[in-house]
DNA sequence: CTCGGTTTGTTCCCACGTTCACAAACTCCT
DNA sequence: AGGAGTTTGTGAACGTGGGAACAAACCGAG
């Protein structure tokens, strides 16, 4: 929508390609773990489970970081693509709803390990305040604003139940988070320049159970 | 790919349009809750988050269920979404590996509600077994092929660490399963005809991560 | 019955994404 | 140094999806 503004280095990457970046570093985590030094596009590319071409476009967009007749090296596409998606700092969350989902995502090892740091989880409950998941303290929703203010978040993720969902990102989006992952099924509405993404269990069922009956059909 | 063989309803949905219709059908349900009877494309549209114009060739690709100059009737058309979607039947589900978010998953009560049945909880850990979840029994997971055989069991859940989550997968493949949802960090390969979404936290924060910095550098 | 107002279903067009295919660029062997 | 073999980066063709716009169809009033 808007024209690049400065001569800098105005990378304008596909939302599809975004998506696929992660899901490639992880395969060459993968291969680094193996001291696999060198690979081809071909070999990321099914340890992606992508097509080659694709991924070569993709990775075109980053810049030219292989080398024709060889394929890439593996530590250095690795830096280039976390620099890309901004996992080279670390980014601090707050997660809102420590109930069945929410004590899980907390106790999910994968968020250090990719460059996020769970900096707080809030409940709106007090029977829940005080107790301690994964070493981080619960504390009450309306802390929300100081811990934001104070530790930068700009990253909200929501685990309370959907009639909940709404209020809760209002109020993360009046305190400076612009980005905000949602797993309460419901739509929930946010201004310009805030930046959501849902995750839906049961819509991800539902879409199989769509197939599943085309397949029955024959 | 495969050309439409009988001269029936050969429906040929969008995959995009497949995606939304859960999100129309959960819209459908909330105004059906407040006893809304009839309802525009334009008030569907906004409920569902998406543009009008787009609600309506979604819709438009299941029939014409639809009057002009008056809107949708919300029951009738919550009735056609669901059957085709499938979710008028019950479909059996098993969930494979039950640690922290094996039991957010089987505490979930989403499920149920939305034409989905937890039958059977497995995890390879003998510590777990005996366990019961929201009322399911955690089992032994060689009891695998025995519990798919009998409860006819179409579609598998693996919430087990990335490393046995191919092997979960070629077991719950070998034994006749043919949609998998998958919520381990990691690729996983399955012949044709077998239906894998993933569930990644991680790949979806680092997106908002992407965009998060991109706002940053202005 | 007719007319004005409303809303759907669909057509047309554009943007985005995917895949093929190949020239360019590199390595290695002789 | 030259040539064979390999692999990247990208141009071009194709397919899918999104949105504006409008004719067709319906309702209700008079
Ligand atoms: N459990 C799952 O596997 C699962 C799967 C998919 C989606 N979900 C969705 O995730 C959400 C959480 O699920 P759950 O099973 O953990 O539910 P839960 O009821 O166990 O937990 C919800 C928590 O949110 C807190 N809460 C309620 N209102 C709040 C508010 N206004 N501010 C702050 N906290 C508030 C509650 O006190 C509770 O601790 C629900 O929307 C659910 O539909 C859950
Ligand atoms: N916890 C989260 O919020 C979260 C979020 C995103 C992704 N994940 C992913 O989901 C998966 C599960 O996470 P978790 O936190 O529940 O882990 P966990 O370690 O608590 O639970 C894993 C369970 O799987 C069982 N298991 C291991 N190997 C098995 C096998 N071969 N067959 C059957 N069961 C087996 C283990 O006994 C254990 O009970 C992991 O891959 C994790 O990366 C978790």
């Amino acid at each position: 929508m808007t024209a690049r503004s400065t001569s800098e280095t105005a990378r304008d990457i596909p939302e599809a390609t975004v998506a696929r970046l992660p899901v490639y570093l992880r395969a060459l985590n993968t291969l680094a773990d193996d001291e696999i030094r060198t690979c081809s596009s071909e070999d990321l590319a099914s340890a992606a489970g992508v097509n080659s071409a694709k991924l070569r476009k993709d990775l075109s967009y980053l810049g030219s970081y292989g080398t024709r007749g060889v394929g890439y090296d593996v530590d250095y596409l690795r830096y280039q693509i976390a620099r890309e998606i901004g996992v080279t700092q670390d980014w601090p969350v707050v997660i809102v709803g420590i109930g069945n989902l929410g004590h899980a995502l907390a106790n999910y090892s994968g968020f250090r390990s990719r460059g996020f740091h769970v900096v707080a989880l809030l409940d709106a409950d007090e029977r829940r305040h005080g107790e301690h998941v994964a070493g981080v303290l619960v504390r009450p929703f309306d802390d929300l604003e100081a811990i934001v203010a104070e530790q930068g978040v700009a990253i909200g993720v929501i685990a309370t139940p959907a009639a909940a969902a709404q209020d809760v990102a209002d109020r993360m989006v009046t305190c400076g988070i612009t980005s905000v992952l949602n797993f309460a099924p419901t739509v929930i509405a946010v201004p310009d320049g805030v930046d959501v993404r849902k995750v839906d269990l049961s819509i991800e069922l539902q879409i199989l159970a769509y197939h599943e009956q085309r397949k029955a059909q024959l």
